[in-house]
DNA sequence: TCCTCTCCCACTTTTGAAAAGT
DNA sequence: AACTTTTCAAAAGTGGGAGAGG
């Protein structure tokens, strides 16, 4: 099973005739335009070191991700994802104020994609306001039912946004994938925070943690420590056995990290004393950034080819981290080692995103589609994993109006269930293609790739959750 | 002993239904 | 009666704290 990314490649025979006369040029070559909002507010995180709390009933983002978007079709749909790449082959640990190397990564728990809520929606919407992906939720737990995004606590990830366009979900396959990433969206998965630069800075800027801000809250949490509350976790100590009971390590992931060599494992630098207001980024972007000129020859994959395709300028703000400027994203953290890192990123991207959390549209707010569990594919995974889970989703109605002039192919009707395409779990990745000696979004700020394949696309199984 | 994970607490914002007003 | 605005309770989100467990 491959990526999306790994698709690429494979994408060597004629396009659908759909594709092939597909949208005007123009418009997948470069146009489209994706900007982060709030980059000064990411900037600051960044510059210390972002750090999102995992939790098992799945903790939102802070700062969230959210993007604008221009050079789209007003009138062609759209689809809007989010995935979670690790930045690195390694696990971290946070000693004495900064973080260090703590050994190889976890096998990758069941790589999830979120969908955005307005998905599909037509470009003018998209483009008339930014887009938010508030909703979306981080989770440790990888026996999530929520469509959650699965991470593993003290690893680092960035996020990926995907654009497609496509009038459902369906027409995914045939549709152009253009990827953005923003290297200061890059963090570090945690269930509770370890810098405590971080913590402030949290609740400084988010509107939930105000109760944080005066100093008199503190002695209201004192109120904690009285025999009710004892009994309490007392119980919550019984739930907690037990779901560690429920929680058995499931073997659904093949170890990411092939390439890992030890020796190259060096701590990520951390800038010591970086104030709040930093501006510049954190010293793990600078020393991946140097690492990656030295260690890791840009483009010597062949799939980098296909990175190049549709570069699209990033926005002015996040200009020096641009591919075509540094040959490599400066992203935190993947300061170590290089060829690790990119080992780690290509392992990941061989994964196949076993989700498509699934919306529920805005404009509708009907759910139409409830669809069991798949069918397809072995079901190597114990538990109910993702892998049982239900299509959730509002389709558009084929041959809609509101798509003219690029209407996309979709084989499948519109109530054919998603989930017919869901292949085998992840425990049947095969390991990666080949090496990847280059960093993945390192290569370009933005991609843009064909999923040609009937066959290979076919597999990937989107599963659908109800995220809110 | 150290590190990580977990849950509850008190607080805040968000959401949405009901009530009130036009 | 229909629509808009206001009110308010419930739900959801937040980090701190401290215990559990590896």
């Amino acid at each position: 099973m491959q990526s999306i990314r790994d698709l690429k490649p494979n994408f060597s025979g004629p396009p659908p005739s759909s594709m092939a006369a597909g949208p005007d040029p123009a418009y997948l070559q470069g146009n489209i335009r994706m900007t982060l909002e709030d980059p000064d507010l990411w900037k600051t995180f960044h510059g210390i070191g972002t750090e999102m709390i995992i939790t098992k009933p799945g903790r939102r983002m802070f700062p969230h991700c959210k993007v604008n978007l221009s050079g789209l079709i007003p009138c062609a749909k759209y689809i809007l994802l989010v995935d979670m790449v690790p930045e690195d082959g390694f696990r971290y640990k946070w000693n004495k104020e900064r973080w260090e190397v703590a050994g190889k990564a976890e096998p990758q728990p069941p790589c999830r994609t979120y969908l955005h809520p307005d998905s599909p929606a037509p470009g003018s919407h998209w483009m008339k306001q930014s887009v938010s992906f508030l909703k979306l939720k981080l989770t440790n737990n990888t026996l999530d039912q929520h469509g959650h995004i699965i991470l593993h606590s003290m690893h680092r990830y960035h996020p990926r946004f995907h654009i497609v366009q496509a009038d459902d979900m369906f027409s995914v396959r045939w549709s152009v994938f253009q990827t953005f990433t923003f290297p200061e969206t890059s963090f570090t998965a945690v269930t509770a925070y370890q810098n405590t630069k971080i913590t402030k800075l949290k609740i400084d800027h988010n509107p939930f943690a105000k109760g944080f801000r005066d100093e008199g809250t503190n002695k209201k949490r004192r109120a904690n420590k009285n025999p009710a509350c004892l009994e309490k976790r007392a119980r919550m100590s019984d739930m907690l056995s037990r779901d560690s009971e429920e929680d058995s390590p499931a073997d659904f992931c093949r170890s990411s990290y092939e390439g890992y060599d030890g020796e190259e494992a060096e701590p990520p630098k951390r800038k010591e004393g970086d104030s709040v207001k930093e501006e510049r980024y954190s010293p793990w972007a600078a020393d991946r950034d140097h690492r990656v000129r030295t260690e890791s020859p840009a483009g010597a994959d062949p799939r980098d080819l296909y990175n190049t395709e549709q570069l699209v300028p990033a926005a002015a703000s996040y200009q020096p981290y641009r591919a075509h400027e540094y040959g490599k994203s400066p992203s935190p953290s993947s300061s170590i080692g290089s060829t690790n890192s990119g080992s780690g990123r290509s392992s990941f991207e061989s994964r196949v995103p076993d989700v498509a959390t699934v919306p529920d549209h805005d404009s509708s707010k009907q759910r139409t589609h409830e669809v069991g569990p798949s069918s397809c594919g072995p079901q190597h995974l114990p538990g109910p994993q993702d892998y049982t889970g239900v299509l959730n989703m509002t389709m558009a109605p084929a041959g809609k109006p509101g798509v003219i002039g690029h209407h996309i192919y979709s084989p499948y009707s519109a109530e054919q269930p998603l989930g017919q395409w869901s292949g085998p779990g992840p425990a049947q990745y095969p390991p990666p293609p080949h090496h990847l000696t280059a960093d993945y979004t390192a290569q370009a700020v933005h991609h843009g790739y064909h999923h040609g394949n009937v066959a290979e696309w076919s597999q990937y199984p989107l599963f659908s959750y109800s995220c809110w």
